[in-house]
DNA sequence: CAATGGAAAACC
DNA sequence: GTTTTCCATTGC
């Protein structure tokens, strides 16, 4: 018996080995399973891909199997192998990628946590008043843990004597608390929607659900239609900790039946939840893109929330777009997918109006609660009449809202203190000694800080440059904001950015304090502006709304409507009409203009004429050519020879853009060349040939990536 | 012509 | 990844 083993060995670029299984492991021998194998002079592990039935090497014998059964299903073993395909990574990457880090080849730090329980074998006449109270026990139930017994060596006493026997049961790390829910009756729209969803012959819909509409509760009942037809459901979020209002609904609805990979799991908690998904014990998965890799087996529908949102692609080896591994796994069991977003991609929303997608809308909120007044700010009006951080109009608001006792959500795209630091004598900007990018100055610690490589050092007394001790902080952040509110307003502000969520349930504790109304005033970064939905909310400030425009990036629009959309969807959920407030010094641009009436459609109109003109997807579609190296002029060299290379073999149906000039981060140096195209075929091959041919140096990596968010 | 060392290939 | 092989260079 001969089977194909992938080896655990990095740098070999895609070696799979074959090994011939001897006749005592034969029996215990499936696709899927790790084993141990000779390679060379020693011994390492592996994964077993495939059977083989000849060789034309001489095959050494497998040592040993390490899994009791598969860690990967079929379906899994031949997603991975079509993944290092589709986007020319290793197949060690793509199988690494799927796997709960506990798993990954050498990890034995992680161990099953195992619980003792006892079962009752045979009675005994006359048992004593000791063994008499642990044999009532087992009246009520078959079998009982050891944490119930107190008296250890009666108990001893039993279990040697063959009354009681010993089992180990697993034991999972998390026990969740959950107060059960009622599923709601769907509204009429929500009716129609979900029967438009379930009846359709097409294997992806787009959900296109203004801000309020009632998704969730659609995805509950597509999730609990599935699940009474004894199949299972994967939800994507984009990010566990701000939709933990989705996630208890779920959990309300569905109880012990889900398991939720969060992105603050510990490994063993997480290595827990995937063998709890493994076993059969769940039907519904929750989880953020790699949960889409869940040992979960015949899935009736994925539903992938927020679906434009950058979080669904994953950004090293295998650079995957979590809706193509979504369409593989739902092709191999016949499942439907559900894209959802208020603001869908420009790319769905087109696909699904030719017809590639079944196009589902709701247009309505929930109960008819009109959607929040948005009033569009001039800030350079407002810079004349001396207001720099807030206008009137906010400031007059904020005083109202807390008089009247409700929140506020004021987001500004930037944390710190200010953003950066400049010598008022020499011009000179202070910059990260490891990137070329300017340092932000963090008052709470006093010190420099790059967002880039994570580098911080104490804020110096004078310019590094000049020795002048005029240095000035120009920009403002999180940090300045909190302070000008607190002196402006004396109200109580609470800040959630990346630096105040560092520790472990921080993010929750804000939020629900938040809920709580322990705060008046809820200050933060990107982070507040998803999912979010806070009833005492009725006005949302957005303090930099044209902060996104200003990236090189043809995207820039795109994501520019969608914070401001989602983000003044978050006022007034309630009751009370919500008033949005977004301050810019771009009030007249379309994205800024059309998010000021949620008025998607027109946006998407303007949108798709400009992406036609320029050529940009979903005319198009993208590959990312770059070179990664620890020098500048060796990077140069690799990426112009790339480059070249390319434009003689690519004939004019494609388009090279680049290479770009790099910037260097955390002390390396990023050359990249974009690739637009339309058909696939002959590209994908030449740039697999480049990757695994091409003579890099070896100080310079190359890195291909397909559908890059980052230009 | 052996010794050396660094790059390339093999490892099943 | 480590070990082995290959091959060009160097030294005598």
């Amino acid at each position: 018996m001969l089977v194909r083993v992938l080896v655990e060995v990095k740098a070999l670029k895609e070696k799979t080995f074959i090994y011939s299984v001897p006749k005592n492991l034969q029996d215990r021998l499936e696709i899927g399973v790790r084993v141990q194998v000779p390679f060379g002079k020693r011994n390492i592990y592996g994964l077993v891909i495939d059977y083989a039935y000849d060789s034309e090497y001489e095959t050494r014998d497998i040592l040993d199997i390490l899994d009791d059964s598969p860690i990967f299903s079929k379906e899994l073993i031949e997603l991975g192998k079509k993944m290092s395909e589709m986007y020319l990574c290793s197949l060690i990457s793509s199988y690494e990628s799927m796997l709960p880090s506990a798993l990954k080849f050498n990890n034995n730090n992680i161990k099953i946590k195992y619980e003792t329980f006892y079962k009752l074998e045979k009675s005994i006449e006359n048992p004593t008043k000791g063994e008499k109270n642990i044999l009532d026990l087992f009246v009520s139930s078959k079998e009982i843990s050891s944490k119930l017994i107190k008296n250890r060596a009666i108990l001893k006493r039993l279990v040697d004597n063959g009354v009681l026997k010993k089992e180990l049961h697993e034991n999972y790390r998390l026990d969740y608390n959950f107060i059960k829910q009622d599923m709601k009756v769907l509204t009429k729209a929500q009716n129609t929607a979900y029967n438009e969803i379930l009846n359709t012959d097409k294997l992806i819909t787009l959900l296109r659900g203004v801000t309020g509409s009632g998704k969730t509760e659609i995805y509950v009942h597509l999730v609990n239609e599935v699940i009474q037809k004894n199949k299972t459901a994967i939800v994507l979020v984009p990010e566990i900790s701000l939709t933990t209002q989705l996630i208890d609904r779920f959990r309300g609805i569905f109880g012990n039946n889900i398991a939720v990979l969060h992105s603050s799991l510990s490994d063993g908690e997480r290595y827990d939840e995937w063998r709890r998904i493994k076993s059969g014990k769940v039907s519904v998965v929750i989880g953020t893109r790699s949960a889409i890799f869940s040992p979960i087996n015949n899935i009736g529908i994925i539903i992938i929330d927020e679906e434009h949102e950058d979080t669904y692609k994953q950004e090293n080896n295998p650079k995957y777009r979590t809706l193509d591994i979504a369409i593989e796994r739902a092709k191999y069991s016949n499942a439907k997918i559900v894209l959802g977003s208020a603001t869908p991609s420009l790319e769905s929303y087109a696909k699904a109006k030719v017809g590639r997608y079944n196009l589902v809308e709701l247009l309505e909120r929930v109960n008819s609660i009109s959607l929040p007044k948005v009033y569009i700010i001039d800030m350079k009006d407002e810079m004349k009449k001396g207001n720099s951080i807030l206008s009137s109009l906010a400031i007059n608001l904020i005083n109202d809202r807390l008089n009247r006792k409700e929140q506020i959500m004021i987001l500004i795209n930037r944390r710190g203190y200010s953003n950066y630091i400049m010598c008022n004598e020499c011009g000179n900007v202070l910059k990260c000694q490891n990137c070329d990018i300017s340092l932000t100055y963090h008052k709470s610690n006093d010190t420099l800080r790059c967002h880039y490589c994570g580098y911080a050092t104490v804020k110096p007394n004078v310019c590094p440059k000049c020795g002048s001790k005029y240095l000035i902080s120009k920009g403002i952040g999180t940090e300045k904001i909190e302070e000008y509110l607190y002196d402006k307003f004396k109200a109580r502000i609470v800040r959630m950015d990346k630096d105040s969520t560092t520790n472990k349930g921080m993010h929750e504790k804000i939020i629900n304090d938040f809920n709580n109304y322990k705060y008046d005033i809820l200050l933060g970064t990107q982070m507040i502006s998803k999912g979010l939905d806070f009833k005492k909310v009725s006005l949302v400030i957005v303090l930099n709304g044209d902060s996104n425009l200003n990236i090189p990036d043809y995207r820039s629009a795109e994501k520019t409507f969608n914070l401001l959309t989602q983000v003044s969807g978050r006022a007034g959920r309630n009751d009370s009409v919500g008033v949005s407030i977004i301050q810019t010094y771009n009030p007249s641009h379309y994205s800024i203009i059309y998010s000021k009436n949620h008025d998607y459609i027109s946006f998407y109109n303007k949108e798709i004429q400009i992406r036609k003109k320029l050529n940009y997807p979903p005319f198009c579609k993208l590959v990312a050519v770059r070179i990664i190296s620890s020098d500048y002029d060796t990077g140069n060299n690799e990426i112009n020879k790339i480059c070249k290379y390319l434009k003689n073999k690519l004939d004019i149906k494609y388009t090279i853009l680049g290479p770009s000039v790099s910037l260097k981060v955390n002390n390396t140096y990023k050359f990249q060349i974009i690739i637009k195209y339309k058909d696939n075929d002959e590209l994908h091959s030449i740039l697999n040939d480049i990757q695994l041919n091409a003579k890099i140096s070896s100080n310079s990596k190359i890195d291909i990536d397909f559908n890059p968010i980052k230009l």
